[in-house]
DNA sequence: CGGCCTCCTTGAAACGTTTCACCACCGTGT
DNA sequence: ACACGGTGGTGAAACGTTTCAAGGAGGCCG
């Protein structure tokens, strides 16, 4: 592999030259400097960040890590992120935790070994060791999708039980008597939080709420908590969904039913994800402003990557309710 | 920042001990390595990467380089990926090119400056400078849905010749003498390549073909070609997408309009993504083994990272038919 | 009691950069 | 002729690891 000594032999000129020549062109003499271009053209010199990054003592590389890029939710988040870092001339990295508690905590090592210049965490599991130890490296974080108390770090979030409480409300306005509630793991706060919100509107209001707890946040165990659904008598005549893939994957157990949507079973998904307008029944859904949520976090965290570091903040953006087929009332 | 001279001193050892403690903890003596460790978890020492790169040389993270994670056929991809290098202890980081060439490059330039381990590919643009680059980085790298000449690389896809024969046979065996075809960007092989299969299926068959380039490959690019297409005069019977957004946007364009899928307008996409099964109407779609692809592609780039890498090969799937309601004739 | 083996530990070199104090040279003003 | 400033270039230190030859401390055997 070819290095800046290989480079600097080949010029006849020191390797300070070189260096200066990659990273302060100005000072070099354009003679010089052409020569030593050239050369580098010719040897296909690429420099070693490794080195660079020890001598600097710190990365040019942001990272993201995130529960779930199955979930287009995230990719959004993450495409916002993306174009916050390349509009400063860095780059972002995405790691994928799945949801997997163990895989976070290799990613969170891995992430602190390389040193990055900082990470946007949308964590499973933000009280394990993993992330007790990630939080000792010193390394920037910003929370994303996810409040945490303002003395620890920055973070971007959607008012999750607000949320909740705009699609429960929704389905009372409905003349829902009797919802379902499929909720993902409650080990998410996101997920406490809606069922807070669906809790704190339905109680008193003299409806009743079936609770379901699906095992993912995936169209298949939205399936799944369908057909649980399905079985339960008497039936609700509507369904909060914790998110757009539960939603769908409900909506798939109906039709697979033949149960009406929004007839018979009226929907309501969370996060209005694109595919969510697309669906066999159009469906109704909580939509979060992704995009913004990505860009918002990165650019704070750049922010916090910089010389003078900003104070913490929590920005909370205030969900919508997006109505469509699937809630619609028919007279 | 704590290193590893900070802990060495704390414990009364040499660096080379604390080195040997997390690295090889057999060769040194119980009470001694104890010591250390503890002295590690109390300082919260954590290996800095870059150096420890430096002096190997190699890196141990693998990378990703893809064209779209907007397309959960990609996300799929990522997951094979994901899986086979997490059986093998290694991380894998995503980068997104979101099919603009220039992020590409930049994200190109940084694996290797970042000396990578290895990469597998999904690029927009093989013959560029920054692909130029990058071959000569001497960086493994394995090319996940496009074939290359054998020699210069491996390669994992799926034959999307076979792909567009097969919608386009389908089409026709369905009864349609009009077709449209919705096409996505020229620049990228895919396309091309479903192109040639259609062709090489409708030539000579009596029917009519009216190609459509939509801008990207993505959900609104489809609803636009959704719109061109509802504008034409003859207006096709059916219409082949290149990939299952723009599928999705045609049939959103269609519904929109009114026009009956299939019965107006029948809908083939392409990647059988998770919604495709979801959508307002079914679709039809050319199912592409993405999670294998991703696996059997990152399974070939470790071993190619091995001491005696294998020779390259060029694996090809065979894409296979789903046929759904959106293409279901109705007697 | 000397020699030898085993088990631990050490110190220093090396990895490829960046940075910085220092030097050589040249032209200019006095 | 001399001092001086500016320009362009050099050499070495430093970054935090890993690795490896070498050495010290015991224990065992002859």
């Amino acid at each position: 592999m070819v290095g800046i000594k290989d480079v600097a032999k080949r010029a006849g000129v020191s390797i300070g030259t070189v260096s200066n020549v990659v990273n302060r062109p100005h000072v070099v003499a354009t003679a010089t400097r052409n020569r030593v271009l050239s050369v580098i053209q010719e040897l296909g010199y690429v420099r070693d960040e490794s080195a660079r990054q020890l001598r600097a003592g710190r990365s040019r590389i942001m990272a993201l890590l995130v529960l779930d890029l199955g979930n287009p939710f995230f990719v959004d988040v993450a495409r916002g992120a993306e174009e916050a870092a390349h509009a400063q001339g860095i780059n972002i990295i995405t790691c994928n935790s799945g949801q997997r508690v163990e895989t976070e905590a290799s990613y969170l090592a891995m992430l602190a070994e390389q040193r990055v210049r900082g990470v946007l965490l949308s964590p499973v599991d933000t009280g394990g060791d993993a992330m007790q130890a990630f939080r000792r490296s010193g390394i920037p974080y910003v929370f994303v999708d996810r409040k945490v108390p303002a003395d620890e770090a920055s973070s971007v979030s959607v008012d999750d039980v607000a949320g909740g409480a705009l699609a429960a409300r929704h389905l009372l306005e409905t003349g829902h008597h009797h919802i379902g509630f499929v909720n993902g793991p409650t080990i998410l706060t996101q997920c406490r939080d809606r069922d807070a919100g669906v809790r704190s509107v339905l109680t008193g209001s003299g409806a009743r709420l079936s609770g379901v707890e699906a095992v993912g946040l995936d169209v298949a165990s939205g399936r799944d908590a369908g057909a649980r659904l399905l079985g339960m008598s008497p039936r609700p005549t509507a369904v909060f969904c914790a998110n757009d893939l539960l939603a769908l994957g409900v909506l798939q157990a109906m039709v697979g039913a033949g149960v009406r949507v929004p007839d018979e079973m009226a929907i309501v998904g969370y996060d209005d994800i694109e595919f969510a307008g697309a669906a066999a029944v159009p469906l109704t859904s909580v939509r979060q402003p992704a995009f913004r949520l990505g860009r918002t976090a990165a650019e704070q965290l750049l922010a916090e990557t910089e010389e003078n570091p900003p104070p913490h903040r929590q920005e909370v953006f205030t969900p919508e309710l997006v109505v469509r087929e699937s809630t619609r009332v028919r007279r």
